[in-house]
RNA sequence: GGGCAGGUAGCUCAGCUGGCUAGAGCGCCACAUUCACACUGUGGAGGUCGGGAGUUCGAGUCUCUUUCUGCCCACCA
């Protein structure tokens, strides 16, 4: 088979992935030591964003490169039901048509969601596929399937033995709009103008007032105390008495704590213990009651007095300032600024509220994840982030795994219908009732939080509790993920995977940044700067936005898309498929047979020298990839292809030829571009050797062996020839001679030299005469005319004074006593050898210029 | 209020443990050619590395300071 004139991407792409997915190549080969990555589950039912176009190259990258490596690799891809986010999309979709989540019960709406995910998945899929993700498809795991249900009523039960879930009524974050609670980390603190209204409390014995600030006047109606500094002067004789509340006329107490700052407001705080959380720490101190005047639909409750009930929070915030007002009781209202809990998906103001929930005491969890970035067991890349964790680790507060959304796991819990306080474990959680040692217990309707199940991903994917055939892959190599869920995800997987198996989930992580558009700014749909993946595919093909997405980008940074990178990997591409074209045509003109190309020997200088740098090209390579510096890596490749085989090699080889050798050089070629743009190499390698041993399993080049010398000919012959167009290049165009009096490497390489330089032709002379062109392994004269060598004085001149100018320098730094003892010997060496080179230079262009004049 | 990241060529970014003349891609300028490739070739212009100070024989790289940008965290009601 031959390959086509030019390169066109949609042709093949499509087909190579089908081929490497029916061949089993993406499968574990069950031989080596074991490398393993487990994909973040993109959405069900989600298209492909630019992040995840980031994302599937570097893990393919790793994933072929380690395959190719001889390692036992697999790269489990999944997908995620994505909970909250699932479910609000649905939620809409459920609106539209008139409906809402009230009319149906859990188990309905729970199938309702499925088939509404059922129906777009496969999308997600396939655009996976397009971007080349060699992971194993047959591994795959949906976040809903049985195994990880299963896994995660084993983790919640071990966490329930161990007395480290519990039932807490406690403050959490509430969006009325969606009614569910979150965890803190979900929450979006936003910064707003708002008023400190500063209200007076008369003291019950008629004797004088006090005075409160609050941002939320309307939770006033639920305040049980007012609390104020124990050292405070100004309160010291209130502690212990009581108030009246405003506009409700209950009697209050004022208590003394120390949570109360001194110098905010007025240095006295209204203490609403069911609606904020600090006031429900300082209610508990003090046995306050709770009091919830703000509903879970967001309107105010029947605790409040009459005329407020069912107004939601703004409209109540108005009535009540209005009638604080009326009744004297508004003292001074002040500009404020604070920031503002928000629900992250939908914008509204995030409630605090008094609710039962099931709750993970992480502190032991925490302790152990913490020891394990310290000691250095995962490691970061960016390093900075590992540290970033141990602070957050410090922190953390116990985790709210409740929801009250019915897209997602089920609870396992179930609560005894005659004692509110007694919840027993339990499965079944496919009825709502069941009969437990003669008692009844009713379900907990609530769902697991995302994060409860994804934190459990590692070993959910392998297997690894119940020995499966993938388990030997867990912990898993490396965890690649985006940055911005560091804290939600990474963090918890690493609890929670220390606490399930005793092991770190994974030993490296890598974190990507955010994609941003080509302008810097944040991609979103409302500035409509959104890059689709897919239609860069479409344009560009799948190696080219490979290439250019990874180019010019480094780990944990947020930085901008840019098509041009897309064209460049595009571009090479092209040059890597029109350097396949040509070595195929010199290869069948001279009938090489496609057997044993790989031990072609090498022959011409050239051969020896292009070894040479693809073996360079090779280790840095493997360097750049271990250290996760994939920019360096694409860098590397991009350069030894274009810059090295086909600028110097393929053109040398249009003067000698060796072409069986040719062939096996685009075979390494090949290889070492696979990891990055995998369809254009197997779909080269595959048009010319066959279909029977795919690019893909082939293994990693091992050192390459050259001869030094005749590489280092090759290469006096590049610094030639690199002079040669250089002085060309300041000269009207014509064909010269270059002439030479004794030189090996030049007599040799008459024909060479000449055609690489586009030189007239090369000759020996005895009495050469013209432009001396003197290199440290030959000496050369371009056969000028007078006039020639006339203009081309300048240049001379320019190049004689900034030799000096280096030469100044470079004396100066010798003569510095200091440089002398105390720089690296090596570089003291380098430093006067430079020196002596340069001033040879200067001597010969300084001899040019009397000669010319 | 605290923390982190970043400010390097017109644009997007590299620059790993301080080492000599700071790199890449794209863009720009000039020339070339249709011989694997115009998704091409050759040559070139373009940077006082945000500002200031310090440490050092030597600083884009380390320290301090200042300024701008972005992100994260935090119960000042």
């Amino acid at each position: 088979m031959k390959l086509s004139k030019t390169y066109e991407p949609a042709k093949f792409e499509p087909s190579i992935y089908a081929l490497w997915e029916t061949s089993g190549a993406f499968m574990p080969s069950g031989k080596g030591d074991p490398y393993s990555i487990v994909m973040p589950p993109p959405n069900a039912n989600g298209n492909l964003h630019v992040g995840h176009a980031y994302m599937i190259p570097i893990e393919d990258v790793l994933t072929r490169y380690y395959r190719m490596q001889g390692r036992d690799t697999v790269w489990i891809p999944g997908a995620d039901h994505a909970g909250f986010e699932t479910w609000v999309v649905f939620e809409r979709y459920l609106n539209s048509q008139g409906k809402s989540r009230f009319d149906y019960s859990r188990e309905e709406l729970y199938q309702m969601t499925w088939d509404f995910v059922e129906q777009n998945r496969g999308n997600m899929e396939l655009q996976i596929r397009a971007l080349g993700a060699s992971c194993d498809w047959s591994s795959t795991v949906f976040t809903l399937d049985k195994k990880v249900i299963d896994t995660v009523y084993q983790t919640f039960h071990k966490l329930w033995d161990d007395g480290l879930v519990y039932r807490g009524n406690r403050i959490v974050n509430y969006c009325p709009h969606h009614q569910t609670s979150f965890a803190d980390i979900e929450v979006e603190y936003r910064e707003e103008k708002s008023n400190l209204w500063h209200i007076a409390y008369p003291l019950t014995s008629g004797a004088g007032e006090i005075e409160v600030a609050t941002t939320r006047p309307e939770t006033m109606l639920g305040d049980t105390a007012i609390a104020v500094h124990p050292d405070d002067p100004r309160y010291k004789d209130l502690i212990g008495k009581t108030v009246i509340l405003p506009l409700v006329g209950r009697e209050i107490p004022i208590v003394a704590d120390e949570a109360v700052e001194l110098d905010f407001g007025t240095g006295a705080v209204k203490i609403t213990p069911a609606h904020d959380p600090v006031d429900f720490e300082i209610g508990q101190r003090h046995n306050l009651p709770q009091i919830q005047v703000i509903g879970f639909d967001g309107k105010i409750t029947d605790a409040a007095p009459v005329e407020y009930q069912g107004l939601t929070t703004e409209e109540a915030r108005l009535e009540i300032v209005e009638h604080l007002k009326l009744a004297g009781a508004l003292r001074q209202v002040e500009e404020f600024t604070h920031q503002v809990p928000h629900c992250y998906k939908c914008g509204a103001v995030i409630q605090p509220l008094l609710m039962k929930q099931w709750f993970i005491n992480v502190k032991p969890l925490a302790k152990r994840a913490k020891e394990a970035v310290e000691d250095g067991r995962i490691h970061f890349v960016p390093a900075q982030k590992g540290y970033e964790l141990i602070h957050y680790y410090d922190e953390l507060r116990d985790w709210n795994i409740s929801r009250q959304i019915p897209w997602g796991i089920p609870i396992p819990a179930f609560q005894n219908v005659d004692d509110p306080d007694d919840w027993i474990f339990d499965t079944r959680v496919e009825q709502t009732e069941i009969e437990v040692n003669g008692k009844t217990y009713r379900r907990d309707e609530d769902t697991f939080d995302t994060w409860f199940s994804s934190g459990q991903w590692p070993f959910v994917t392998t297997d690894y509790l119940s020995d499966g055939k993938l388990c030997k892959f867990y912990p898993n190599s490396v965890m690649e993920t985006g940055v911005d869920i560091l804290r939600a995800w990474v963090a918890r997987m690493i609890m929670l995977g220390l606490y399930m198996t005793n092991k770190v989930p994974f030993r490296d992580v890598f974190l990507h940044g955010l994609i941003l558009d080509e302008h810097g700014q944040k991609m979103s749909k409302s500035k409509g700067n959104v890059v689709n993946p897919m239609e860069i595919i479409d344009k560009y093909g799948s190696d080219a936005l490979r290439i250019g997405i990874i180019m010019n980008r480094s780990a944990g940074q947020a930085q901008a898309f840019s098509e041009a990178s897309v064209v460049a990997g595009r571009n090479f591409c092209n040059k890597l498929w029109n350097i396949a074209r040509y070595i195929e045509d010199k290869a069948d003109s001279a009938n090489v047979a496609n057997e044993d190309v790989d031990d072609a020997e090498p022959e011409t200088i050239a051969d020896h020298w292009i070894l040479s740098r693809l073996e360079q090209a090779r280790v840095d390579l493997s360097n750049h990839i271990t250290n996760y510096r994939f920019a360096e890596a694409v860098e590397t490749v991009y350069h030894a292809v274009w810059d090295e085989l086909a600028d110097w090699y393929i053109e040398a080889s249009k003067v000698e030829a060796n072409p069986a050798f040719m062939r096996r050089v685009l075979g390494i070629a090949l290889r070492l571009v696979h990891p990055f743009a995998p369809f254009v190499t197997e779909t080269i390698w595959t048009t010319i050797r066959g279909q029977e041993s795919l690019l893909i399993s082939q293994p990693w080049p091992s050192e390459l062996k050259f001869s030094k010398t005749k590489a280092a000919d090759f290469e006096a012959i590049v610094e030639l020839v690199n002079e040669l167009r250089n002085i060309q290049g300041q000269l009207p165009s014509r064909k010269y001679r270059l002439v030479y009096d004794e030189s090996r490497v030049v007599e040799e390489n008459e024909e060479l030299i000449a055609s690489l330089a586009r030189l007239k032709d090369v000759k020996h002379d005895h009495t050469p005469h013209g432009l001396r062109i003197v290199l440290p392994r030959s000496t050369t004269w371009l056969e000028l005319s007078d006039e020639e060598i006339l203009s081309y004085k300048d240049d001379l001149q320019a190049k004689l004074d900034k030799l000096k100018n280096e030469i100044y320098a470079l004396e100066k730094r010798l003569s510095n006593k200091g440089y002398i003892e105390k720089a690296p010997e090596r570089l003291v060496e380098e430093t006067k050898r430079n020196l002596s080179d340069k001033k040879r230079q200067t001597t010969h262009i300084g001899e040019q210029l009397s000669e010319i004049s």
